[in-house]
DNA sequence: TTCCAGGCGTATC
DNA sequence: GATACGCATGGA
């Protein structure tokens, strides 16, 4: 990774990166695109235009300082890890191979923790468009993503303008038990993973697969490995004798690349 | 019209 | 512990 100031911008150096791969695969859902190579999204509050300059092999991060720069967005877009090195160890297994080739630019965000839980919480049992008009519509309304303290308020009645349908009344569990400390971020922190995702199970419509997308997005857990429809067809296809063990304690960034794969090869 | 979507709660065995 | 079914909503 390299970094330059150019005037209001930073430029960024980044082989193992792309944006479309990582900003449009179904892990965060407010990136949009503005342009063929520009999306706008947010960290919290933290609001970011980025484009993609091919021509001089560089990202532009629009109107941010360096300060902003390696104080929010190196660690947003995990940018001390070495994508590269993973890839390779990836490579030893065709599929993954396969996979890591059709989308080389994948990244994890390192997203917000409530901003995970909530996100996939609503994307249970849902499609990735509809996913991202709910949260859309939930961001307006806050004019940016709400913090759970921001929605301590909120009823199955008032979020009925969101047209989340079911999902609502466990929006609202979640809200609860944030708010009342019967779920804390610190210790699921420390937790290792088969706590942490009991620990977030106690929420209402919160299982496994939600609880491992919130680990491995919001809270960074590689080794959490979300099963959803798509990734269980990689795994009745692909390893049905189990992982490989190249994805060993990063389970989760394999899982990301494989999800990529099979949804955009086979519809 | 029916089926499906980055699943989960509940009932039942 | 496994399996079956309903669930809000909207696009294909």
């Amino acid at each position: 990774m390299d970094y330059t100031q150019s005037g209001s911008d930073i430029l960024l150096k980044q082989p193992d990166f792309g944006l479309d791969d990582t900003l449009d695969c179904g892990q965060a859902f407010r990136w949009e695109k503005i342009d063929k190579k520009t999306y706008s999204g947010a960290f919290l509050n933290n609001k970011l235009t980025i484009s993609e300059e091919p021509e001089n092999g560089v990202f532009r991060l629009h109107d941010t300082t360096v300060q902003n720069f390696e104080n929010i967005w190196i660690d947003y877009f995990d940018l001390n890890t070495d994508y590269g090195e993973l890839k390779r160890r990836f490579s030893e297994n065709e599929t993954l191979s396969k996979a890591c080739s059709f989308a080389g630019g994948i990244r994890i965000l390192r997203q917000d923790s409530w901003e995970a839980l909530s996100s996939f919480i609503i994307s249970q049992n849902n499609n990735i468009p509809r996913i991202k008009g709910i949260i859309g519509r939930l961001c307006e309304h806050y004019s940016g993503y709400p913090s759970a303290e921001d929605m301590a308020d909120e009823t199955i009645d008032s979020l009925a303008y969101l047209r989340s349908g079911f999902r609502a009344k466990y929006l609202v569990d979640a809200i609860e038990k944030i708010l009342s400390g019967e779920i804390d971020y610190q210790k699921i922190k420390e937790m290792p993973l088969d706590d942490a995702r009991n620990e977030l199970m106690k929420i209402k419509g919160v299982g496994p697969k939600v609880a491992d997308c919130t680990l491995l997005f919001g809270f960074y857990k590689t080794d959490a490995f979300p099963k959803d429809v798509w990734v269980k067809r990689v795994l009745a296809q692909w390893y049905p004798n189990g992982l490989p063990s190249c994805v060993k304690g990063v389970e989760g960034i394999a899982q990301q690349y494989l999800f990529h794969y099979i949804r955009n090869t086979q519809k």
